[in-house]
DNA sequence: ACCCAGGGTCATA
DNA sequence: TATGACCATGGG
């Protein structure tokens, strides 16, 4: 039963190719939540000058973000694109995060619980969520984003256009009977960004990569 | 010059 | 529910 799961197999082939990926970057937790938000849309490249930006200006706290003004806020944020709408979203985001007692009070919740909280703030998504729910508060979550969609679809998997919610627990329920879940599910979403971005940049993609025997577009295709 | 990058919100039909 | 506009910098 620990086989026989072709999602399964994808990891094992993927981890076998590429190795541990060491995820989420980030020295912290409250890093780790931010390198969420700034990463929107966003390469990580642009997001880690954003970083050091808040580090040398001492400003990777919840409370000095709140009580910066937004308009020096979204200039260390300049590297990273749509500054104005993500100095917004840092803030409210981190006046949610003090009003609820910081990171040890949160890790007391249930993930359903923690999960729904995050999601009433305003500027996180479902996808920005579950990075930090799996990332910064380890919990079982598989994360979704427009990686797993093209490379699943890519191998005949899923359709790709599906909700996000709808793939999200297709892949929880695919790999539930595996066990440290959240060890797995946190290094096959690294693995399926290094895999996007070292390997399959191009289209079509598997061309000369790992999963090439396992992608469907080479099956038929002659 | 063009396209994409570890998305999300809001207005419209 | 489902598209489209918008946010904006940096690297290929």
């Amino acid at each position: 039963m620990g086989r026989s799961n072709t999602y399964r197999l994808i990891f094992d082939v993927l981890y076998s190719s590429y190795g541990p990926q060491h995820w989420w970057p980030g020295e912290t937790p409250f890093e780790i939540m931010l390198g969420a938000v700034l990463t929107q849309n966003t390469s990580w490249t642009n997001v880690e000058k954003a970083i050091i930006a808040l580090k040398v200006n001492r400003a990777l706290d919840p409370q000095i973000i709140v009580n910066t003004k937004h308009e020096t806020l979204a200039s260390w944020l300049t590297p990273v694109g749509y500054f104005n709408v993500k100095a917004t979203r840092l803030q409210s985001f981190c006046n949610w995060y003090l009003k609820s007692g910081e990171f040890e009070a949160l890790n007391t919740c249930d993930t359903t619980e923690l999960r729904k909280a995050l999601l009433s703030v305003k500027g996180i998504g479902p996808e920005t969520a579950d990075d930090i729910l799996l990332y910064a508060f380890t919990r079982p979550i598989f994360v979704i984003d427009a990686y797993t969609r093209r490379l699943f679809s890519r191998l005949g998997y899923i359709n790709g256009d599906e909700a996000y919610e709808t793939l999200r627990t297709n892949f929880e329920k695919k790999l539930c009977r595996q066990s440290e879940k959240t060890q797995l599910f946190n290094e096959y979403h690294g693995l399926i960004v290094h895999h996007a971005k070292y390997f399959c940049k191009t289209k079509p993609v598997c061309k000369e990569c790992c999963l090439k025997k396992y992608c469907d577009f080479y099956q038929k295709g002659s």
